[in-house]
DNA sequence: AAGTTTGTTCAGCT
DNA sequence: CAGCTGAACAAACT
């Protein structure tokens, strides 16, 4: 389940490797994993993002890839809350765009190392210090995908995100926020955009629109660092506590990244395939019916959004 | 073997 | 129409 930490570890671990490298050969094992992406073949919009495919529609869009990204070199990788981009040097301004969904790991490999588990799509790229390296995307569950996307401008003109050398992004991830620990990201904006709505502060917090990165996971750690219930409506926030929720959020971000990101069994690693520390941190995620760290008080897990949201239910009460 | 997991999107409602 | 919300959906593992 990465989240913002998740994906920068992935991001930077990308980017020695990747920036200045060229793609050699590429290998779709997989159509499924391309479900962002759209061929140029059918831009008129026969297949869109998305779209479930039929056999012949999945080998047109797994050859359009591997056509377009064989022989390309890549610029140094981006993010921007949960996506991950490679902008492609030379030509049109397109890239290599990744979201990991649940489970989607990018991997770096000798070329001879052998097969991970769910390898869907195989690039096999070479280095002008480093060598010859795979890259490789395994998903388990294919909630993650890979796509060639074109850039767009950025709406605010600033750098389009962690690592973005320019203002660009690719147009896939255009309507999502700046994250929190992006120098671009408006706190007042944010704060007021918070406040303005009735609406649950989880739900906002898990809106990338208003704020990227935020996951289930560090939505609940971050509201329980605040003492703040999951259901409190943002107008019942003041300008105060919400300054102190972003703050935390900023917080166990940070956190979660000195520690390599948060992994529960294989699900989330590095491009070494190593796991992160941040699981040991957890003062309520996953720690249903456990004493709450403050006070003692027994976590509870209640349902919402479809999910689980985990919360002392003294130190976090409802309103305020 | 039905339930669990999550980010994203959208139908359907007020 | 705009804004909100519950739920559908993507798979695979226990």
């Amino acid at each position: 389940m990465p989240e913002l930490p998740e994906v920068e570890v992935v991001r930077a671990g990308l980017a020695p490797a990747l920036n200045g490298a060229s793609v050699v050969a590429a290998e779709v094992r997989d159509a499924r994993a391309l479900k962002r992406h759209v061929p140029l073949s059918d831009e008129a919009g026969v297949g869109g993002v998305g779209v479930s495919l039929d056999a012949a529609a999945a080998a047109v869009r797994a050859a359009d890839f591997e056509r377009r990204i064989v022989g390309v070199s890549f610029a140094a990788p981006a993010r921007r809350g949960k996506f991950l981009w490679v902008p492609i040097a030379d030509g049109p301004p397109v890239a290599l765009l990744a979201h990991l969904g649940m489970s989607g790991q990018m991997l770096l490999r000798a070329h001879d190392a052998p097969d991970d588990a769910h390898v869907r799509v195989r690039l096999w790229i070479e280095h002008p210090e480093h060598g010859e390296l795979r890259l490789d995307f395994s998903d388990q569950r294919l909630f993650g995908s890979l796509a060639i996307d074109a850039l767009v401008a950025t709406d605010d003109g600033f750098a389009a995100g962690r690592g973005a050398a320019e203002a660009l992004i690719p147009g896939q991830a255009a309507h999502i926020a700046r994250d929190p620990l992006d120098p671009a990201f408006d706190d007042a904006l944010f704060i007021a955009r918070l406040r303005a709505r009735p609406v649950a502060v989880k739900r906002q917090l898990l809106d990338q629109g208003l704020i990227s990165g935020v996951g289930n996971i560090y939505a609940d750690e971050a509201l329980w660092r605040a003492r703040i219930h999951p259901e409190t409506a943002g107008t019942r926030i003041g300008a105060a506590k919400a300054t102190e929720l972003l703050a935390h959020v900023r917080e166990v971000f940070a956190k979660a990244l000195a520690e390599g990101g948060t992994s529960f069994d294989a699900q989330y690693v590095n491009v070494n395939g190593q796991a992160g520390y941040f699981a040991h941190s957890l003062n309520a995620y996953g720690r249903t019916g456990e004493a709450c760290p403050r006070c003692g008080t027994p976590i509870r897990r209640m349902a919402f959004m479809n999910r689980g949201s985990h919360f002392c239910p003294k130190c976090q009460r409802k309103r305020t």
